[in-house]
DNA sequence: GTATGTATAAAACAAGCGTTTGAATTTTTC
DNA sequence: GAAAAATTCAAACGCTTGTTTTATACATAC
């Protein structure tokens, strides 16, 4: 049995407890309540209730994202100068996350599919801090896997891809709940990967000739 | 000049309040201040915060539910006894929530992303009591126009759909302005529209074996 | 062993919260 | 125009909030 530091409870609690009912609707009390730590430790040891989502975030999604990064390194140092087929860019962009947030009871990617729609500037900091350097790196490589597409078409994909993507993480909640009536949609991560890829990349291959500019 | 009531400025006030901080983000002395009335009238005609958000939703969100199942419905009556194309089909769903929230300053879709990932017992209420009509209407007309798909996928790919078309009405906030730097990626409702049932169609259309049950 | 920086503890702070009350006022009804 | 109903209003209630303070314990270093 490890001694587990203050500090590690607290991001624990903090964690399970801002996922099920969110940044606002959880007061420091009840962290350290649940942390079985003092009031005063949430702004000893980070500052303040926002500094404490902000470690808690990096703490899980830092590591990740440097793993999705490094897997996307790989494949493109192994492809040479051929840019990937998307299906293998977007089967890299999905796998990582899904695995490593499919276990029962994980509820973290509730609380990220609300902090990417909170336009609070504390909040759209960290996100953008995080989300930012791999959305990039993603982004790029995608114009290259898909270079018939226009920017804003990229773009605009690229929005339905991470809508489809957070939303079946944070396990669609609402409308999975209500349309199936309790029956889980999608029980094996590798399962739902798949599906993801295979839908996004035919998004992606199609080419639709409107949208470009204008007059060129 | 009309002359608008009490109730009516405090659901307006409300309305852009909320979708710019969120339920818990703002408080009921603000709304009260930017709609010009008294500190108690949000509980003398809504009777409670939550009352005066779920009058505020089902004010936006019931007619516009109606308009898309009589479109619906007429599209399946033209069609008679064939299933509708799946195009057609998913053009119907988004056609009129994108039309009617494609407004400058328009924000609801943000509460409204934000309320489907609320796993708060009186939040889901409501956007179930709002939303499950539809979601199974469409579902079963999806089931028709995608006989290839099993139920599970046909669910799954439907949580991406809401998924994508979520995100995409809430402005895809934090990604695309990290991304794009600014840049708006797409602001003609009506393209929109086109890429979306563009991305989605080929989706559902994807027939992937996998998926079934394992034995049967 | 005494100093030094780190961590925990209990208590208080000032401000904000949703809601309720009871009287004053306006609007409707007959 | 009087009676009745609906609405507005100022004030207060009771409680919770994030943060700060002050004091105490615990380390490790010299």
């Amino acid at each position: 049995m490890k001694p587990t530091s203050t500090q590690a409870r607290l991001l624990d609690a903090a964690e399970s407890l801002f996922s099920e009912r969110g940044f606002k609707g959880i007061s420091i009390r009840e962290i350290t309540e649940k942390a079985e730590a003092n009031l005063a430790a949430v702004n000893y040891h980070f500052g303040s209730k926002a500094g404490l989502m902000k470690a808690l975030i990096e703490r899980q999604i830092g590591p990740l994202n440097q793993l999705r990064i490094a897997e996307l390194d790989a494949a493109e140092a192994a492809a040479g100068d051929q840019p990937l087929a998307i299906d293998n860019l977007l089967r890299i962009f999905f796998t990582a996350p899904i695995r490593h947030f499919h276990k029962p009871g994980q509820k973290l990617p509730n609380l990220l599919a609300r902090l990417h729609q909170d336009p609070s500037p504390e909040v759209v900091e960290v996100v953008v801090s995080v989300f930012q350097p791999i959305a990039d790196r993603f982004l790029t490589a995608l114009h290259r896997s898909a270079p018939h597409l226009s920017e804003a078409q990229l773009i605009t994909r690229a929005m339905f891809m991470k809508g489809a993507m957070v939303h079946a993480m944070s396990d669609g909640l609402v409308l999975a709940s209500a349309m199936t009536e309790g029956r889980v949609s999608m029980d094996d991560p590798e399962e739902l990967i798949e599906e993801l890829v295979q839908f996004c990349t035919e998004g992606f291959r199609l080419h639709t000739p409107n949208s470009g500019p204008q007059a060129e």
